[in-house]
DNA sequence: ATATTTATTTACCGATTGGTATTTAAATAT
DNA sequence: ATATTTAAATACCAATCGGTAAATAAATAT
């Protein structure tokens, strides 16, 4: 007998939740928040809107349960990242996954996170403000890291924590909007390749 | 008599066109193209619909009269960095305007042609490809420029104008991003700062 | 077999979307 | 004065928005 295949009671749903929640998280990451329709929704999905608010809530519930499987999933990796063994390493893993990510070719162009309510009508105004603490969440990350590598003497006593890391999430955010106006893989990387020499002409330390 | 006074026949428009441009642009500066609804718009501009849609033809003509007004004033500056004496300036100017601008306290933070149609649905398709090719072409602009300033000996002769070029405009929709999220002008100036730093030890040319 | 529980289906809701037809008002031309 | 021209105001349109009530279907518990 394997665990947790208790026989529930009632009619059984009929589509995977995270099937579901995958094709959800598509088209919000796509669309924004407020240009994904509940018809595009429900029709995508394949399933009516009574099935989806019995499994999710209402639109707001579904995008946020997509946007959790979205920072578990496509973008876990800026997690990863702050593991690196050095600051360089952690910001030349940073601006080289962020352009291959945000250019492949198997999901949306550009982060969701930074684009999926940037303006919007009042209706946004929660997960507007909900992408903003995301964004912060990761800079805040990456801070948190550069003040641990000065500590490690990986970065020089004048090097500014905050400022690199906000420098290194500015760059992902327009990397994003330009991945979503049509720029490619190998033109972004070119563009990491550019801050990273000079990451390493300013920090004269170690690669 | 005064120039253009020829008395017009019919009633005359009680309101006048180019604040009632101004009060649009604002808005959907704010809200972007879909976010932007007829009846904020209407509201704030203090006419009625038939009166829009007589004066400005629909929504859509409405946004490209607003942007054209924003790019022939607010943003007005880009057109004139290029103008600066050397690469370096360019740059400067750019990226030192760039944090000024889009964090001034006399018009919605961030800029238009980065945010107002980057994720949407079907219905901003047009404004969407639209403001794409404006940032391509505020981009081009630097390409050219810098391409000038490797043959003026300004720039050095490995350097690549289309990387040079992108990586400003990437900052600059990076810092857009930012300033919507909240961050201040000195926190967008000291990523300014960090980049012009970087710049110049990269070219290791004069200032 | 029946009751209970849960999911799906169909049909609908009020509000809002962008957009207009019709009427009325204000100016000039004759 | 009257006709003509243009704009403003009222009232309306079909389509879509996010969301739900009511009926039906499919499973288990007793």
């Amino acid at each position: 007998m394997s665990i947790n295949v208790k026989k529930l009671r009632g009619r059984p749903r009929v589509f995977d939740m995270d099937e579901a929640l995958d094709k959800a998280l598509a088209i919000f990451w796509e669309r924004g928040y407020e240009g994904a329709s509940l018809a595009e929704l429900t029709e995508t999905l394949g399933i009516n809107k009574p099935s989806l608010y019995a499994a999710f809530g209402n639109k707001e519930e579904l995008f946020k349960k997509s946007l959790s499987r979205y920072t578990s999933g496509p973008v876990a990796f800026v997690r990863d990242v702050i593991n690196e063994p050095t600051a360089y390493k952690v910001a030349e893993r940073f601006l080289l996954n962020a352009a291959e990510f945000l250019t492949a070719k198997d999901h949306p162009k550009g982060c969701m996170i930074v684009q999926a309510a940037l303006s919007s009508g009042e209706s946004a105004d929660m997960v507007k403000d909900l992408l903003i603490q995301y964004r912060y969440a990761y800079e805040h990350q990456l801070v948190l890291r550069f003040e641990k590598a000065k500590i490690d003497g990986d970065l020089p006593d004048d090097a500014k924590p905050k400022s690199l890391a906000k420098y290194l999430a500015t760059l992902h955010q327009g990397m994003s909007v330009q991945a979503t106006s049509g720029t490619s893989k190998d033109e972004l990387l070119e563009i990491a390749e550019l801050a990273l020499e000079n990451w390493q002409n300013k920090n004269k330390l170690s690669k």
